[in-house]
DNA sequence: TTTATCGTGGATAATAATTATCCGCGATAC
DNA sequence: GTATCGCGGATAATTATTATCCACGATAAA
């Protein structure tokens, strides 16, 4: 039970598109400020891309932005861009392999009413799903804005402002 | 990101474990009872054990039975006895890789405070942590005793009953 | 128009985690 | 003494994660 690296990759990037408004960034400049593979973090990127986090620029001095508001990109959105949207818990029913059950005539307390083992695991996600809901990019750009020297945010900036 | 089948297997046996006050099941009978495999349930029963959460009885007519109350065994006792205790986000410091950084001399902003993106995502896992310690095998024997038929409740205690 | 750049999707592979089985040991009931 | 049972280790099959490579089409710049 562990979230792909790609969540730590994907919101650590996003947090850099903020600021590139009509512009882009490429893949190349992305895993060269971090120091990740670049083709790896291309396979996020399309993710990303198919839950509609960012936008692709195609071609020469091509690369991403974020397709819409940091304020109503979620870490959750991020999440489950990444890891894909199956719930944690997967029942596989082992309610209905009772030995004392017929398998050709189940009750109804085993096939209609979920289980409840089943129910509260997914509430368990869903306490964590809404948390994660809360917290948007707009927010977390906020806090880092706050919290680390503006001396390194500034030479990140340029950093990127430089490879345009 | 996904629950190992032994969180399934270990609370659907753990709720047929409460009634057995000072006796004691074995993995044969309750890998019988659910139609899953009798070796592979007993790693999680070791896991299980491990963590204090059941107790065994060695020798012919062994078994399991609860190391504690069921009020005091939660799903995540559970969880975290099968799955381990590693978060469930794992931080790889890809900010410490950022390239303007001299990696000998590291500012305090990415050594001495933790990532925020790390710290929101292990609060994440304290949302559904906290959820999951609320719940009790208590609470959850009590729950199916009022939803699920007495008839097959009953049908469950007597079957058990037979192979004690 | 050529050329270099860059996202895209597919194929592929290395590594690790999960799922699953088997067997020999020691403890215990009968 | 013998059959039963938990226990631990070894092992293997399957799947997920991590990671790389390449050919393609789109685009900007020369
Ligand atoms: S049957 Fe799947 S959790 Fe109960
Ligand atoms: S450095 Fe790991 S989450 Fe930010």
């Amino acid at each position: 039970m562990q979230f792909s690296v790609g969540v730590e990759y994907s919101l650590h990037c996003l947090l850099y598109l903020v600021d590139v408004n009509e512009r882009s960034v490429g893949i190349k400049d992305l895993a060269a400020y971090q120091g990740v593979s670049e083709s790896y973090l291309s396979k996020f990127f399309a993710k990303l891309k198919k839950n509609g986090i960012v936008e692709s620029v195609p071609g020469a001095k091509g690369g991403y932005r974020l397709a819409r508001a940091p304020e109503t990109i979620t870490f959750w959105d991020v999440v489950e861009a990444v890891e894909g949207s199956e719930p944690f818990f997967k029942c596989t029913e082992i309610r209905q392999n009772e030995i004392i059950l017929d398998r050709s005539n189940l009750p109804a307390s085993h096939t209609k009413s979920p289980c409840l083992i089943h129910k509260v695991m997914d509430e368990a996600e869903a306490q964590m799903k809404h948390f994660l809901q809360s917290k948007t990019l707009k927010w977390l750009y906020d806090e880092v804005q706050n919290k680390v020297p503006s001396v390194h945010i500034q030479a990140t900036k340029e950093w990127f402002e430089r490879n345009l």
